[in-house]
DNA sequence: TTGACAAATAGACGATCGTCGATATAATAA
DNA sequence: TTATTATATCGACGATCGTCTATTTGTCAA
């Protein structure tokens, strides 16, 4: 369980094209592996190695069910992550501001 | 000039330490590519070379004067890029929400 | 014009990454 | 039990990436 922020870790799990169409597939909603491996033109192993690597980063959550594993996109995490990229790379733009100020209210 | 949004490419352009050192030392100032080598560990052709793939994704911008180059982290593309991730990878959040919000008023 | 300095580019090398097929693990069904 | 299905892990391979040294380009001063 790693909760603490790492830039760097979170650039590199979104960083690659495969991962983020897995992204979207499970933005909204809840999808087995298989499900995920059908949207795709990559292979099974390839499936799961990319969601090993976005469940590093606490980008997915997961809930087992008898042989099947469903993954959901964390998209709590995704927006904590993207506005400490924002206050650590954009402190003085104004949508910045902005986020700080709707976080305090 | 790339003004469309990618997100893998920005993605990519920022998921490297040495690149993330660099965007926070041009953070809020203008600095001369030496400057920026003086506060690294690594070459001038690779800060040179870190400094092209942010230009690619324009994340930095620059000034020529002389025989020096001033470089400056682009912030509000930065704010920018986060946003559309957010919009992208995180619709239901409500930081997302808020970030929309701020935008439309 | 020559020399010094700043930055970019070229080419090479090792490390990391994305992908695959093969296999292991685990749960269910027959 | 055995077979089947779902997912994870392993080991290998080629591609990309970060870094270096050497060199080039461009600017200014002597």
């Amino acid at each position: 369980m790693k909760k603490i922020f790492d830039a760097v870790l979170f650039a590199k799990a979104i960083s690659d094209d495969t991962r983020q169409k897995i992204m979207n597939i499970c933005c909204c909603e809840w999808c087995s592996v298989n499900q995920i491996v059908d949207k795709l033109d990559v292979s099974q192993p390839t499936v799961s190695h990319h969601l090993a690597v976005l469940r590093e980063a606490d980008l997915v959550t997961l809930r087992e069910e008898g042989k099947q594993t469903f993954y959901t996109l964390n998209q709590d995490r995704v927006a904590f992550c993207c506005g400490q990229l924002m206050v650590k790379f954009a402190p003085e733009a104004l949508a910045t501001e902005n986020l700080l100020k709707t976080i305090k209210a």
